[in-house]
Formats: structure tokens, sequence, C-alpha cells
DNA sequence: TGATGCGTTTCACTTATTGAAACGCTAATT
DNA sequence: AATTAGCGTTTCAATAAGTGAAACGCATCA
């Protein structure tokens, strides 16, 4: 873990990443968030800015660029995750009415791990989970972070209540050597997919019926190369 | 036009567009396509990758990194333009049996302008024009130019024959106020919708059909105000 | 065996970033 | 009206920080 970093860099792109959390941010907000002065925070965004990576609204405030959405939208389209994994959710969806979603581990950086939603096929329930892509979810406690973790049971399925969510349940299930070598079996899986529904709706039956769903569907995705 | 940029970031932002264009490309090479020194090429790209934007594939290339799909997903969820956007797409597309697309202006920057395709919907042909969301289309002799450049006919819509790629036509028209201040309106308008189709497939009649139909959408989406 | 190209590290040079302070402004506040 | 508070912005001297040529080890290729 060496720290061989540019601080500007850094900076910058710490900016722009307060910047696409908020939606919209007044230069002072986003200085004090990040902990910058106004006048360092002024001159990155304006570098930023100059790139298309940030653009000010016309009330003045920052928020995330085209260029940003462009290069989001390429890398998105390069990652074949998410066509490939598409059609899996949607057979979800269509056999439980519940919102299924396409996970990966997100950037291990400082400490607490999170999970980013990259795909998403939203249930058919009126009263459903609604989450969105791009979301990040904190790992601890979760069933993705017991996956994640490379601790999914036999059954190959993880069931979390009560976890982030407090009236939800969540059923996970990883997608083992997706991108993975051989080498790196041990450093748990890459992406899960997961069914989230509210928790009033689920029984033991139910949970094991989707869960051998969710399960079925990872395994399947499995056979499939990850071609580029 | 004046130039308060921080170089650093600057080449920062420049090596990870070039690392998204490509895909994956080794060190020596992006820093040939940026023109930055080996050892400035590799420190900037570490700090990219320490924050996710960039990753090391297993051939140790670099490709764009979680974070910035995170982000860049999160950036298209907020743009409203798209959910407004995607209705109309699909109703172009049910009356036309082509490919229909939303695009914004990209970020001028130097030069040649561009457009960026934001939202796709794919026609039913099996012959169509195929492209991907993020990509991003020079402006010069394509209909979404004379769109971008506030020389719309009073028609409302433009036609281009053997323009970027000769053998489709496209037919543009412009989202004309959308986000856009009142006094800013010879900027030219933000953003368009189009339908592209292989030209063997057009004649007048049709295109003129189709011209319609989009100018008519284009129309209709003006009416909506465009919410957070 | 020599040549080429790669990723990487080192290091002296100095360029380019930094942030406190000051400015003008608007909008509450008194 | 006068006052305060907060904002975006600019300036500028101090110095912290980025720079790139050169050298290294390691591949692969002739």
């Amino acid at each position: 873990m060496a720290e061989p970093a540019t601080r500007t860099v850094e900076r910058a792109l710490q900016l722009l990443g307060a910047v696409c959390e908020a939606g919209a941010v007044s230069l002072a907000e986003v200085s004090r968030e990040t902990e910058l002065s106004a006048s360092t925070a002024l001159r990155l965004l304006r570098t930023l800015e100059n790139s298309g990576f940030v653009r000010k609204d016309e009330e003045g405030e920052y928020r995330p660029g085209l260029r940003l959405v462009q290069l989001g939208a390429q890398a998105l389209s390069h990652e074949s995750l998410i066509h490939l994994a598409a059609p899996a959710l949607q057979r979800l969806v269509e056999a439980t009415g519940e919102s299924a979603y396409l996970s990966v581990r997100g950037h291990q950086g400082t400490g607490n791990d999170h999970a980013v939603y990259l795909a998403i096929a939203e249930g058919t329930h009126s009263v459903r989970h609604a989450s969105w892509v791009g979301r990040s979810v904190p790992l601890s406690g979760s069933s993705l972070g017991v996956v994640f973790a490379g601790k999914t049971p036999e059954s190959g399925y993880v069931v979390s209540d009560k976890g982030v969510e407090l009236d939800v349940t969540a059923i996970a299930a990883p997608l083992r050597q997706l991108g993975a070598t051989d080498a790196a079996v041990d450093e748990g899986p890459l992406a899960a997919i997961s069914v989230v529904a509210p928790s009033y709706r689920m029984n033991p039956a139910e949970i094991q019926r989707i869960g051998d769903l969710v399960a079925a569907e990872a395994r399947a995705l499995l056979g499939i190369p990850a071609g580029s």
C-alpha cells in the first residue's frame, strides 16, 4: 500500500466524487465537504469544468458533466458483465416479482467497503425495493457483504434480514470466477446478483425458493465466458 | 476563455479519457497518445488507480475503473433528460422500426465539436443502425451538426444523407429550450433526438413522414419542464 | 549476444500549486 | 439604513509539489 499519488489529482477526483454524490452543490459546500480551501476547490473545479467533467448549472451550482456521463457510459458498455447479466435479472423479476440487482465490489479504498449496483431489473409489485444504478451500498451486515467475503454456504445463496435497510430482505449469490484469474479465488467473488424484497412478503419457503433461483442464475452465468 | 487550469489535473483527466477511449491500453501506449513522459503517465495513472477511476487488468493494461462507472451511472440517472426522452424514443421506434437516439452537444473543447448519444432505442428491423450509449460522433456534416448550430429549418427537422456514415440517413430535431435560460437561445439547442436508418430503405415520402414524427416528438418534449 | 521496448525508480530542478487575505457582492439581520 | 454573514472570486508570496531525463532490470526478438 505505497502512496505514490499526486495530491492535486487526488483532490480533484475527490471533488469530482463529491459533486456526483450531491448531484448539485455550491462551491462553499464542496469545499467544506472535501476540506479544501475555497480557492483551491474553485481552481480544481474550474479545471474539471474545462474538461467537461463537471458543469455549472443556471444557479451556479456544480453538477456532473457530460464528459463523465460519456466516459462512464462507455466504460459501462465495455463491461460485458451487464449485458451478460441483464437476461438473468429479468428472469428473476419474472419469477419473483421482486427487484433484482447486479452488483460488484466497489473500489476497496479506505476501510469500509461498498458494493455498487451496476444493473437493476425492477420488480413488478407496486410495493417494491427501488434503487438506482450506480448506487453504492455498505457491505457490512448485508448479504452482499457475506457473498463478497467468500462466505457463501453450500446452499449457494446468502439471506440477510434487517441488514442495511430494516424492512427488506436481501438474497444474494456470488458470480464466482467472473473475470478472476485462477490464482485469485481466495479474494472472493467480484460480482454478485441479488433479489431484494420487502420483508413482510417473505417467509422461509419463499426465501428458499428465491434463493434457489438466484443461486441457479448465478451458476448459469458462470458457464459463459466474459468476452470483451 | 481564460486558462486558470491546473496542468496536473488536466493531464490526469486526459489520461483517463485516453484509457476509456481505448478500453484497454498499456502504459507506453497512453503515454505516447497523450504525449506525456512515461514516468509522469505512470504516476498519474497510479493516482487514478488508487481512486478507482482506472484499474489494471490481468495483463497489466489499464482499463476504466469501477468508480468511473459508478459516477457516470449516477450522473446519468440524475440527468432527467434521459428519463423524459425515453418514451418518445420508444414511440419513434414503434412508428418507424428504425433506431432512435437522444444526443446532447458534447463538451465544446478543442475545436471540432461532437455529439454524445445519451440514450438509444434500437430499431426493430434486422438491418438497423446500431450504436451505443456514450458514443461520441463528430458534428461536422451530420444532421446533428446543423441542429446544434441552430439552423433547423421551418419544417422542424434536418435530414443528412451521406454524412458521417456513408450509407445511413439521419433525421434530427432539436429540443430547443431544454435546460436553457431564455437569454441563451442563440447558443443553439442543448439536446436533440434523431432517427437513423439505412439509406436504401429511405425515400422522400418516408423521410418526410419520419421527419414530421421526430419534429413532433421533439416539440412535445418541450412542453414538459425538466425537473431534477 | 546484442538490440529493442517495456515498466519502473531515482533525483535535482524549479515549476506550478497552495491558502490566507482582501474584494465586491447579495441577502438576511439588526 | 446600517450591519452582519456568507458567498464567489482574485491576488500573491512561500514553498511544497510535480516534472522528465537518465538509468535499471527484465522481458522478447533478431
